[in-house]
DNA sequence: CGACTGGTTGATCTCCATCAATCCCTGTGG
DNA sequence: CCACAGGGATTGATGGAGATCAACCAGTCG
């Protein structure tokens, strides 16, 4: 807070990516200036998306992953008959658009929840890089199994057969989501719809919004419209199980 | 067909991954003979795993990934009170173990749920060999891609509200699964318990046996003990969604 | 041949999906 | 600034789906 201020703006970083506060997830930790300007000339900034922007969608030639600067994606199918069916959620310093590397076509839809601001990596620009700076191909493996073993993690969560349990595992797992990339209490900003929630949960949009007013009278939670207080940790990481 | 024997096996074969069922899951689809050999002097053959048999625990260290020949692997994790939680089942020609390479710890347990063998193949020296065997990397993000894929393709299965619908998109996503790897019509086998697909599909073991007699009594399937066949297979296609 | 594991079937009660009404934020235009 | 509209969220009532408890049955193995 102490260096913060609007004319921050104007100063010139010799290396966005240097900056980034995602660098982690597409640099390996130990790299040299001249490696970091390389790569920073691969990653193209896009244009911020406004809430409904359509970040890519099912059958959509793949252009490259996405690292999110900040804002909130989410990722869903279409099932033949038309309905939609939640698939993700993905939060700032996260990436997407993995999915898509095998058949280089976006196998679902990515919209954003609020407005959001992405940088795209071109996968095989990124790929040619790799052979050139050792630990890139090594570091590319890691975020990827990151995401393979967060995907186990999301049906350990949808394993659980009560509602309360895939709501109140939900929300740690958002929680925990969140604390990566934001220094944080236990308050939080839903950025997903309930009706978002419902149907990635597998539950009625009603059932969602009950067990979450419930948990509030049980003094576990607070929620003010889509902001949400963990009054209760130790309570809710009960109920989890 | 024309030229299996049973003294097949005498043969003396140069290469063992350039034999093997799953290798387009391994290696680059063009490689040339010495660089198969490469590959193939790196790949461990596991001794057979039988029932019940761990091919790595919760907390071990990550040695390889994990390409399965035949047989199938049951991965679960275990919540802090100590319930399990099955996370995935993997069929011949599957990989797994990819969720370890972040971390270098397997984040779950995989026991095998009949007689199975794997081939492991120790991840840093597949790294290794990358730099030198161009398309292998690419091949490597191919396979972790179409894992995350996957696991999207699981999230839509389980996404579905009614048990019916859970039981229909795991049965068509078994006989999805199991048609790459043999030929085969529309009967196949249940290589997991009902206790098993319950928790995974998170519903109670007796609502996964009834929807599945109710099925059977509909002519939809046909059940005997683990063995399955799908009867009308559009009309399963229709319940799905 | 029992003991045992895994699977089916039945009865009951709870939880959750569904339908419906109301409320509350957000934004838009007079 | 207020009124109004419209989507998002809450709350209520009800019926049905599915969890739970319990008994029974069928392979399997020592």
């Amino acid at each position: 807070m102490a260096t913060a201020g609007s004319n921050l703006k104007l100063i010139h970083v010799k290396s966005a990516c240097e900056a980034c506060r995602v660098r982690e997830l597409c640099l390996p930790t130990s790299l040299n200036d001249q490696d970091v300007s390389l790569i920073d000339d691969l990653v193209i900034r896009r244009a911020p998306l406004n809430k409904g922007d359509f970040l890519y969608r099912t059958g959509d030639k793949f252009r490259g992953i996405y690292a999110l600067q900040y804002g909130a994606i989410k990722t869903y199918g279409v099932t033949r008959q038309g309905r939609e069916q939640v698939t993700g959620f993905h939060l700032a310093g996260e990436v997407l658009g993995l999915d898509a590397i095998d058949e280089e076509i976006h196998p679902c839809n990515a919209v954003a929840l609020e407005k959001t601001e992405v940088c795209q990596i071109p996968f095989h620009k990124l790929e040619q890089l790799s052979t050139t700076i050792p630990g890139l191909l090594h570091n590319l493996s890691k975020v990827m199994s990151r995401e393979i073993k967060h995907e186990e993690h999301v049906l350990m969560m949808l394993g659980g057969t009560t509602a309360e349990q895939r709501i109140v595992r939900f929300i740690l797992n958002l929680k925990q989501r969140m604390s990566k990339s934001e220094v944080m209490g236990y308050s939080f900003k839903l950025c997903m719809s309930r009706q978002d929630i419902s149907n990635y949960l597998g539950l009625a949009l009603e059932t969602v919004s009950r067990q979450l007013t419930n948990l509030q009278d049980r003094d576990v939670l607070e929620i003010h419209n889509r902001y949400i207080t963990i009054l209760n940790p130790e309570e809710l990481q009960k109920l989890a199980d």
